[in-house]
DNA sequence: TATGAATGAGAATTCATTCAT
DNA sequence: GATGAATGAATTCTCATTCAT
């Protein structure tokens, strides 16, 4: 926390007049991060006529909002795993309906003929969303090349689009 | 460190005659789930002829590993992101190894003309290990369902392997 | 430390906002005594014309310093020897400079005449320091009575500055 | 405790079929060296005709019995010193006596008209004692040179006895 | 007698949080 | 509102001591 003020300019104690504690800070912070995805989701996602577009829109996305933004991609794919309340108890009302929206997208697919339907849209939400974190992760605590994470979408999206057509 | 000494049945001043410290415990779980993950594939995969085949196997190895074993589960997902000494030091020499003979089947299946080559065997490690963390993750955070892992196991593999197909 | 903590009247994580480590408190502590004798040392002795008077003056202060202080006493002679990294290491700079001024006032003296030449400065140095460690040793850990350490003083100066005259 | 172990090259627990604690040890281990003195002093300071002879005898004791027992030596000065209980309790019986049968030969002395009679005999003790510690203590956190101790324990002597005399 | 693995009380240290200014 | 020194509970780690073998 302490950390987290001066990086902010302002005293330690300062934090407390706007976060109660710093699980509320992180989940604040993940919260944004989700927020942004969501509310994306809602604004670009229905432009798109197609599920296989939308869901290469959103691995563009979930990896282009860290790219540049190293320490960012760091205390997401690492700090936040540090607050077990965080996950256990806040990874369902926020985190839940990230997921939910990504197996939507997968669902819509299967209706529309798009997608294979012998796929659950619940495991491979987790899994689109586990492989973004995996290659955030290792990207955040290696060298971090600009760049990368762009090339990295492209490929992700071209194996699980033809992964998942039916 | 007092709840691993309560879980194991000894004091705490027990555990430092077998680890130096802290974070020693956690590099050596880690360590040792690799090690067991390193050991199968250098048993196993050689029997297997082919890299969709082999490919497959790790899937199901790494989450077979996991099933019924929740706690375990648990901690390989969260506690050990606890540990930046253990992410940014550790992951080198063991991790590495990993990641690294996941890249090998992907490229060894480039080679033979079994997976496409427009794919970074690396970038794919790392989004096969993802998809595999973080589907262990919700997992185990959730309600762990027994048999949950082996289908998803199934899942990710139909679709990672027919989207790396040529 | 926690002693430390309730004798200064703060809590116990308060003394780190002051000082790194216990080794430091030690360090700083003992730093402090020296200091204030190296300052009595370069303010009084250059208006002392002999060698003797200076020898004398040196004797007075170490244990003036200490009268009436039996617990600073007893920290500057047991506790401090506590710390294995102060003896080993932090001697040398300030401790080192201590007994080499005292060592300095025996070689003025020989080469004044005021000193007999057959004795080592630095031998005879360390032994008027251990003397008056010796003295304020029992003393502290003795009935600590009022005016004793004067006396000895006064009469430590006698055989010395005897035994050391040509 | 455990290093004292290992250097007699027995287990941890043996040394408790010997010693009752730590604390015990230090005292055995103080309360033979200073029985050494004492055993020395009724052996051979009868033999010696004079205050100034035994004196001397002493002096050359207490340093000849550490020379190239470096190692005794730290024991001597500065770990003994980490036992308060040693100090305070233990310092009553055995090492007064000690201090005492110095005293004694000072007090001799000015009876017989050998020693000057404004000094104390104990703080005369309590300076000896201490002049031989200081000694021993930079020596063995020194380097310890061999012939070191023999030097300074005839230096010693000559200043003291000169500075004792009548 | 001897062993040495296990013990657990005690010590140093950290850090999220508070509150007087 | 903002500060930052002070807090003290919690945590890691040590080491003298015990006791089943």
């Amino acid at each position: 926390m302490s950390d987290v003020a001066k990086a902010a300019g302002v005293a330690d104690g300062t934090i407390y007049l706007y976060f109660k504690s710093k699980e509320e800070v992180l989940i604040s912070l993940f919260e944004d991060r989700v927020e942004k995805l969501l509310a994306f989701m809602s604004d670009e996602l229905p432009k798109l006529p197609t599920a296989p577009q939308r869901l290469r829109a959103v691995i563009d996305m979930q990896l282009g909002l860290l790219e540049g933004e190293r320490e960012f991609a760091e205390v997401v794919t690492v700090i936040i795993r540090q607050s077990t309340k965080l996950l256990k108890e806040f990874a369902a009302p926020k985190f839940t309906a990230y997921l939910d929206a990504i197996a939507r997208i997968v669902s819509d697919g299967q209706a529309s003929g798009d997608f294979r339907k012998d796929v659950s849209p619940h495991i491979a939400a987790r899994a689109v969303f586990g492989a973004l974190d995996g290659i955030t992760l290792t990207w955040a605590l290696g060298r971090a090349e600009h760049g990368a994470l762009g090339r990295a979408a492209t490929q992700l999206s071209d194996v699980l689009l033809r992964g998942l057509a039916p």
